[in-house]
DNA sequence: AGGGATTCGGAGGCTACCCTCCGAATGTTA
DNA sequence: TAACATTCGGAGGGTAGCCTCCGAATCCCT
């Protein structure tokens, strides 16, 4: 993740550029669009494009990071949450919101796990998201039979409306607000069936990696 | 949706054949994968696939229709169901599961979409879903904030599991069970923020049409 | 079994896109 | 401002994938 950066202005500018019209690309056309359209967009020559991003996968690495960043940037926030639920809502509401807003990730994790298949994301993350569900169930807010990859996968889910363009987008909290009531510790919820998956697995599950037995 | 079937027999099979293989193919590469792949993988000359089905666009109709067909072959059991509950939750699970074995289906209802601007699906699927959500609600067993169409998007969003492939299957149970016990009638359930979509709004939306003002 | 219609297969022309290359243009530094 | 380094742009060769075309193979019918 060591991004060499030019001194001089518009090699900066089209970098940004660039990027900025590669995520809109993306979105609207997914992580295999014609990187020629990606140099009109941009006003820019194809030459420029395989200059800053020598090929597709390195474009394709630069976003991925730029998402692995922003994920840590929430973490700060949600840890500070007052109560235990509120946390789990903040965890919720903003990771969706944020992969709303970018509907190419998955395929862009995807990829990326295609590239470096021994590539394996902060533990830290890991534990954090224990971290916010242990505290929730602890306080008696959030139902106890659910996992912080259960989670994930919820989020996973709200963020797959992203599909849908960002013309719609404040529609899917009302998903979100049923999954949550869905959340609650209750006297009468069914037990969640089957075994949660464990951190690993869902990693290998979200990069499309065959499990192992 | 008039499928001309042709008397030979080895051409009959080498449909079916395409169509099983395009299935698999699209779920695995997305509905743009090359159809010189396709031939390969039927075990089929190039000629063959364009014999079949003209252009990309002709099979992914047959798909399309295919699927519609499926949906219509699910209303029939579900309104047998004992309860209104138990419609819901089969609803849910039915179309869920359908969905998640099918993960090219989002893609070829845009495509779609995109080649019938002005194709309607059948309003009976509307009819059918606001009759299930009614008879729920007049049991008292479904919150009465929510509507078939927050039903359907809930739907796509456990369908979208899908991408995943389908090496995890069950997993996905467990995020319907949540979503189940967040659409029960309850007293404490806040109410869901927002305007729920209407039907039209809901087809161009998973279209990707953009809203008209 | 034989004839005629239909379908099959895959070689090959035709894009669309990938990516390189180098003269022109721009930024930086002193 | 001058001189040099860096970046820009887009023309163009290479290639993967699209789709056609027609001689060969298969099937249906009597």
């Amino acid at each position: 993740m060591t991004t060499t950066v030019s001194s001089r202005r518009d090699a900066r500018r089209n970098h940004e550029r660039l990027l900025a019209e590669a995520r809109r690309l993306f979105a609207e056309r997914g992580i295999d669009a014609p990187l020629d359209e990606l140099a009109n967009r941009a006003e820019v020559g194809a030459g420029t494009v395989y200059r800053h991003f020598p090929t597709r996968d390195a474009l394709i690495r630069e976003l991925y990071d730029s998402g692995v960043n922003d994920l840590r940037s929430f973490t700060a926030e949600i840890v500070e949450a007052e109560s235990g639920w509120q946390a789990i809502e903040m965890w919720l509401e903003r990771l969706s919101a944020w992969l709303i807003e970018r509907p190419y990730l998955p395929a862009v994790m995807r990829r990326v796990a295609e590239l470096d298949p021994d590539h394996r994301p902060g533990a830290e993350l890991q534990a954090f998201a224990d971290g916010v569900v242990a505290r929730a169930q602890a306080e008696g807010s959030l139902r106890p039979d659910v996992t912080s990859v259960d989670l994930s996968v919820l989020v996973d889910m709200l963020g797959s409306l992203g599909q849908y363009g960002g013309a719609y987008v404040p529609f899917w909290r009302r998903q979100l607000a049923v999954v949550l009531d869905g959340l609650r510790a209750r006297p009468d919820t069914t037990d969640l069936p089957g075994a949660a998956l464990d951190f690993q697995e869902f990693h290998d599950m979200s990069h499309r990696k065959l499990p192992e037995d």
